[in-house]
RNA sequence: GGGCGAGUAGCUCAGCUGGUAUAGAGCACCUGCCUUACAAGCAGGGGGUCGGGAGUUCAAACCUCUCCUCGCCUACCA
């Protein structure tokens, strides 16, 4: 047995073992044809180029938890997983690798690299998928799909072809977020934005007509000078009102620009006066749609200036600025340099600042999209845990911007646009359609948009592409989505809300109205000790495959719960010398609580010889207790998961078996089992033991998964066929549930607590047993406790216990008050009465202090008129208990004179 | 500028549809235990004017107002 059942919990064997098995016997795998209730999940597809992090960590353990439970609860689970193409990260990763051959992937040209990234896609693409495999994640790996497979290819280009025939898609010249290191666009949310410390440039824009008089006019970035088109001033500004319509030359440029009368200007801030540029800022571009300006670009896609700009020509943008200061000043056209904070955009991706860049881009027209998607959650048909992110989803989707959806890029789904020589174009599965779209003969020449789309515009598909939308060819139901749409849940990142999120929502409402998914779980934002995210550069990052290693994958996934409240962050002390998050101990520790627990009870199992008698009609009160506590912990197991709140459930497991079953109801057992000869009874008593850890490793199981597999496997010795993760899950009976016992058992453990504390406040060694007296003139106390005399002997450390009505208290005695119970414990040799009266004092002083304060709310009429009869009651009561405890504390105060 | 969230023990957090004898837990700390499942353990202990102030109420950590501090998201102020 010992040798089956070893000291310790090594996660190691169990987790390579069980996973193997699982998969092997296919257990995992779903059924769309079955009868049971569906219950599903779409994974949130992690990128190909991903190495597992401790987002991953949290948010497939979640996941998990949820599915393995309904699982064991009779629902037809299915778990769909997935890999994204992660359009610029991969073909850039590629990029590098064959830069390190000098080679670029113009030099391969466009079909040759992209063999060159599926290469790479074959061989890395696996790795994300095998490390959440450490985890123990149950999800259906059958239906592994990669947003380039052919279905989910079809499914983009039939959407993109829909929505360009309906018009909402289209193609425009527009300032967009653009990388000069990728040199492609990127979306607003591949933009981050940091506050950095600059200058403002106040420069001199002289008047045509009175070159000695000038306009100051305030920039961060004078090196757009080029592109300047025009000054503007609030119209409303008295200071500026006659100079409208009157001309500027651009410092250096020399060009003449008007002055322009707009709202956009603020009098209030620089100098009232602001540059044009419409080619090179969001606004300025705004103000010269409106005003019909000239856009003039003074920008090449690598961030150097271009050709207008003549000696600046090929030079970077920031070094331009550094000599155009320079040649400024020495022209005396700058009037003044202020230190200036202010925020800047940085590419998520490269990290160098944003450009915004005037080009021919794809958009997708989103407001009509998006009325129905902000109805669904508004009404509740998704719901979102915490809720409090409906406010934000809310503000984006009512001041939703367009979509840019296309990308320089050659990795992705190319975009279905055929043009021809003569400029016209349409969208289309292939060129024959373009052609009959567009009436031409078939031997017309068409070429292709060269550009791909945004990754994202195909995750917004992933409920359907999940399920295998259009691989037939048809936007047909499939018979997937008839058994699994919508899902039940998805958990992700609170900061993809709009990037993935809300376009699901409306890409389903769009094209198969309804919902993706019923509930969104936001997951916390995982950070270190002193509250910064986790990050690879700051070094507080560890690799989450190393901790599993040392604490095992059940003990990670127990603690990520058991740190994540909702709606908050997670703080890990996160120790950077060692690579080492210490507060994994939480779930190791638990872990090796539970297998010890199992060792024990199999042990005595052991002992005995009779053969499994499981009647259960001879419970004892203790036995009842902990049926009772386990079915109320089932009850608050199922309400705090159908509110989300996984560490309320971790918190209710750990305290059960930790402090319930363990603590309590483990040492309780020991001492009805040693007391009994009788084998049938110990035969039934570990029976029953065993009967509720046998459950309580079901209740584990969706957050533990290995090692209530293991330990199952060695209580039942069933064969491996046989999987805990496919038994039903425990169902709370609440006829089980004795309030009356709880609250009796709760006294017993105060009793109990005070006498262990009264021992250890005498320095009394666990191993010397003295007497003990326990007096209760409560009728249904003394017959709890003489049911309970063994186990109170035995925890109280007792040479020999009476349970009596009455009891003067003699010499050499200590005394204590719980509740209508007395204790006595009497002494080898004197009391240390001054210690003794110190004790006593406090406690009487409380009591005094106590019955105060009950006494003047019970004659306070108010309390009396106003508050409920069952506090008023209650009051009643404590103030009676009050009143007598402290007349025997003081009695025994009084003995020591 | 707008929105959201947080402030409770040295640290991380529960508790917040107001009422239960001393406001809880884990970690850390102190004391005593190798008690035959577990030292990754057992038993006990110290430590908190619940961010400040005002209000509502018989009763406030919890509700209202206000102020302070700190996070996150969002916004075009050159």
């Amino acid at each position: 047995m010992i040798d089956e059942f070893p000291k310790t919990y090594e996660p190691k064997v169990a987790e390579s073992k069980w996973y193997d098995i699982w998969q092997n016997n296919n257990i995992y795998k779903a059924d769309n044809k079955s009868d049971k209730p569906s219950y599903s999940i779409l994974m949130p597809p992690p990128n190909v180029t991903g190495i597992l992090h401790f987002g991953h960590v949290l948010n497939h353990t979640l996941q998990d938890l949820y599915i393995r439970r309904k699982r064991m609860q009779g629902f037809e689970v299915c778990w769909f997983p997935g890999t994204d193409h992660a359009g610029i990260a991969t073909q850039a990763r590629v990029e590098k690798e064959l830069q390190s051959k000098n080679i670029s992937r113009h030099d391969l040209g466009r079909e040759k690299f992209l063999e060159h990234v599926w290469d790479w896609k074959e061989k890395y693409g696996e790795i994300i998928i095998k490390q959440l495999k450490t985890l123990g994640i149950s999800c259906d790996w059958s239906r592994t799909i990669f947003t380039l497979d052919d279905h989910a290819s079809n499914a983009v280009k039939e959407v993109f072809i829909q929505l360009f025939d309906e018009g909402l898609i289209y193609k425009g010249k527009r300032i967009i977020n653009w990388s000069p290191l990728s040199q492609t666009a990127l979306s607003d949310e591949e933009v981050e934005f940091r506050e950095v410390n600059e200058h403002l440039y106040t420069m001199r824009y002289r008047f045509v007509d009175n070159p000695r008089e000038y306009l100051s006019v305030a920039t961060v970035r004078p090196e757009t000078i080029f592109g300047d088109v025009a000054v503007a001033v609030n119209p409303n500004d008295e200071r500026f009102k006659h100079l409208i319509g009157l001309k500027v030359i651009v410092p250096l440029v020399n060009r003449e620009i008007s002055i322009i009368a707009d709202d956009y200007a603020d009098p209030a801030f620089g100098t009232g006066c602001v540059k044009i540029t419409p080619a090179h800022d969001t606004n300025d571009f705004e103000v010269g749609l409106l005003h019909n300006l000239q856009m003039i670009n003074s920008i090449n896609p690598n961030g150097t200036l271009n050709e207008i700009t003549g000696e600046y020509n090929g030079v970077d943008r920031f070094e331009a600025r550094k000599s155009i200061i320079s040649k400024l000043k020495e022209f005396d056209l700058i009037e003044k340099i202020e230190d200036y904070s202010h925020n800047v955009g940085f590419s998520q991706r490269g990290g160098e600042p944003v450009e915004p860049y005037l080009s021919d881009q794809w958009f997708v027209k989103m407001q009509p999209l998006a009325q129905k998607a902000l109805k669904v959650v508004i009404d509740g048909e998704v719901k979102f845990h915490p809720n409090h992110w409906i406010k934000t989803y809310e503000h984006w989707m009512t001041n939703i911007r367009d979509w840019c959806i296309s990308r320089q890029l050659w990795w992705g789904h190319r975009i279905p646009v055929y043009y021809t020589t003569e400029g016209k174009f349409v969208a289309a599965h292939d060129e024959s359609e373009a052609r009959t779209k567009m009436g031409l003969t078939m031997d017309h020449p068409l070429v292709q948009d060269s550009d791909v789309l945004d990754t994202w515009f195909s995750s917004w598909l992933w409920p359907l592409t999940t399920m295998r939308w259009m691989e037939d060819g048809t936007k047909d139901s499939t018979s997937d989505m008839k058994k699994f749409m919508a899902t039940d849940l998805l958990v992700t990142a609170p900061d993809i809300i709009f990037f993935w999120v809300a376009r699901m929502i409306i890409a389903n409402e769009k094209f198969i109205d309804q919902v993706p998914f019923k509930n969104v779980y936001f997951t916390s934002t995982i950070r270190d000790g002193i509250g910064r995210k986790l990050s690879k550069s700051l070094g507080n990052s560890p690799d989450p495959l190393e901790i599993i290693k040392k604490y095992g994958a059940d003990a990670v996934r127990f603690t990520m719960l058991y740190l994540s409240p909702l709606g908050q962050d997670v703080k890990m002390d996160v120790d950077v010398t060692a690579q080492d998050i210490p507060s994994m101990e939480i779930g190791r520790n638990f872990a090796n609580k539970i297998w010890n627990a199992g060792r024990f009870l199999l042990m005595k199992k052991s002992e005995l010889t009779t053969i499994d008698d499981n009647s259960l009609d001879i419970l004892s009160t203790a036995d009842k207790w902990i049926l009772s506590r386990f079915n109320t912990t089932i009850d608050e197991i199922d309400k705090a998961l159908n509110d989300f709140k996984v560490n309320d459930y971790s918190k209710i497991l750990y305290d059960f078996i930790w402090r319930d079953f363990c603590d309590w109801y483990v040492e309780i057992f020991k001492i009805q089992f040693y007391d009994s000869d009788n084998d049938a009874y110990k035969s039934r008593l570990v029976n029953f033991a065993l009967k509720i850890y046998d459950d309580i490793l079901k209740l584990i199981h969706p957050i533990m998964p290995f090692i209530s597999e293991e330990i199952y496997h060695l209580t039942n010795k069933v064969s491996d066929v046989v999987s805990i993760s496919q038994l039903d899950y425990p169902i709370a009976d609440k006829s089980m549930i004795d309030s009356d016992i709880e609250s009796s058992i709760s006294l017993f453990q105060k009793l109990i607590e005070e006498i262990r504390k009264l021992r250890s406040e005498l320095n009394i060694n666990h191993s010397v047993k003295i007497p003990l007296i326990i007096a209760t003139q409560n009728e249904s106390l003394l017959v709890l406790l003489n049911e309970l005399k063994k186990v109170i002997s035995n925890f109280a450390r007792a040479s020999n216990l009476d349970i009596i009505t009455n009891y003067t208290k003699g010499e050499n005695t200590i005394a204590s008050v719980v509740r209508d119970i007395e204790i006595y414990l009497i002494l080898e040799g004197n009391v240390d009465t001054a210690k003794e009266k110190e004790r006593l004092l406090k406690e009487i002083e409380r009591f005094e202090r106590n019955i105060k304060g009950s006494e003047a709310k019970l004659s306070n009429s108010n309390f009396v008129d106003k508050a409920p009869p069952s506090v008023i009651a209650y009051e009643k009561e404590k103030l009676e208990s009050m009143k007598e405890t402290l007349i025997k504390n003081k009695t025994n105060l009084e003995s020591l004179n």
